[in-house]
DNA sequence: TCTGGGGTCCTAGGACCC
DNA sequence: TCTGGGGTCCTAGGACCC
């Protein structure tokens, strides 16, 4: 596999700042200059800190229940995650990104990368100034914008940005080459995008401890070291790009919905509903994206925190034509449940993978399956529209059940200030 | 009692073919 | 069944990201 190299791009990372704590405040000034943290799914452990947090030595990860006393102590705002919120939150700061340039990618729910390819190099940080005033006036977010010829670069600089808020102004721009090899020096290497744990490993044995140290490095014994992955990295490094800007309208390679139970889970028809309510939903972002898929999979396992009898698996069954109806995707489920299913422990998790696509219009059928009839396609459609309208889950099926003791926990959830007429904010 | 969920990309190794 | 090099395709698992 060879590297495509290309000079002379611009590229922006702007990332919001603390987001989901900057979501929820957006709505509560009276968190204004408060330490705010939001949890995990199930209440589990802290995904997001703001400033104020992080000044009080609150880590990122921590299981909550550990934290709970300090974060009483030092009167903490806790909040579960309200993904609803910061699902609204986001794509309104992306809309006015594409404002702002004519190719955006969005990385994740809080970042985006713009390529400002042939702009003016000396207007460039004032213009990243101005995207960042009308983010923080149209949406309430603050932000900060990293400049650069590379993503890696792009990266590193919304990073310094981040660090020294005050003296950058929320803007770094490393076009120019000696300000880049400055912060390249006091860079370790184990904060750039795409070198994790195992990587920073290797790379310090080799007494490679700097960016800056890296960026000097000779690719081919990278190469050797790290793959094809890390020689990316050394070139883009040296302001060269070769990773490039993937935009909106590529299609997903799988859909995974997963996530703890509320509690331990012995039962079969337990997990079974858990399972159904998996599939329902991935089925439903199949069908919003127009696709059909050909293989499920699924998994469930026991709580590897827990000294209790371990155990975990995983099956999965490839479909002879492509599908997007719940109903048949649930009976693939089922079955795939019953081969890997064994009664007497005590289940934490479950989940499935939907995955090789294919476009509806180029799904080739086997002569003697079944492939999805116009009625079941048409029931797909009225149940999404329904559920659309008034609301998720409003139409399901009886597999998924109705109690859903297994729910998980969200006991700390602020209201969907931007998406449900009743839950507005109200003003006295 | 209580430790997230959803993705991508790359590589090694097995199965299969001539 | 074995001998052997060379090739493709697929999958599981690792590493990484937010």
């Amino acid at each position: 596999m060879s590297i495509d190299i290309k000079t002379d791009k611009i590229f922006a990372m702007v990332d919001a700042n603390s987001f989901y704590c900057s979501c929820e405040r957006v709505f509560n000034p009276a968190l204004n200059g408060k330490p705010i943290v939001v949890l995990s799914n199930n209440d589990g452990c802290i995904v997001a800190i703001n400033d104020e947090a992080k000044a009080l030595g609150i880590p990122m990860g921590g299981p909550y229940f550990q934290l709970k006393e300090t974060l009483k102590k030092n009167q903490v705002q806790v909040f579960s995650s309200n993904y609803t919120l910061y699902g609204d939150m986001s794509s309104r700061m992306m809309d006015i990104l594409h404002l702002f340039a004519p190719k955006v990618e969005v990385y994740s729910i809080d970042e985006a990368f713009l390529d400002l390819t042939g702009s003016e190099q000396k207007k460039i940080t004032q213009y990243a100034q101005e995207i960042r005033q009308t983010i923080l006036r149209h949406t309430g977010l603050p932000t900060c914008i990293g400049i650069a010829p590379s993503k890696v670069l792009a990266k590193i600089a919304n990073y310094n940005a981040k660090k020294n808020k005050i003296k950058t102004q929320g803007v770094t721009n490393l076009m120019d080459p000696d300000a880049c090899d400055f912060v390249l020096k006091n860079f370790p290497v184990d904060k750039i995008w795409g070198v994790g744990y195992q990587s920073a490993r290797k790379l310090y044995s080799h007494k490679i401890n700097t960016a800056y140290e890296l960026k000097q490095s000779d690719p081919e014994f990278i190469r050797k070291i790290l793959t094809i992955v890390g020689s990316r990295i050394v070139q883009e490094l040296r302001g060269l790009s070769c990773i490039e800007l993937s935009n909106d309208q590529e299609e997903r390679q799988q859909i995974i919905s997963s996530r703890s139970f509320g509690k331990q889970v012995t039962l079969a028809s337990e997990i079974k509903e858990s399972l159904a309510n998996h599939i329902s939903s991935a089925a439903e972002k199949l069908r919003k994206q127009n696709l059909l898929c050909q293989r499920i999979s699924i998994f469930l396992r026991t709580n590897p925190f827990k000294n209790t009898p371990q155990y975990q698996n995983s099956a999965s069954m490839d479909l002879l034509s492509g599908t997007a109806v719940t109903s048949k995707l649930i009976n693939c489920g089922f079955q795939l449940f019953e081969q890997i299913y064994k009664p007497g422990y005590e289940y934490k998790k479950c989940g499935i993978t939907l995955s090789n696509f294919n476009k509806k219009e180029n799904l080739q059928t086997d002569f003697f399956s079944k492939y999805d009839s116009f009625k079941e396609e048409n029931l797909m459609r009225v149940i999404d529209s329904i559920n659309k309208f008034h609301g998720r889950g409003t139409v399901k099926y009886a597999a998924c059940g109705i109690d859903q003791f297994w729910k998980m926990l969200s006991q700390m959830k602020s209201p969907k200030y931007t998406t449900s007429w009743s839950e507005l904010i109200e003003v006295c």
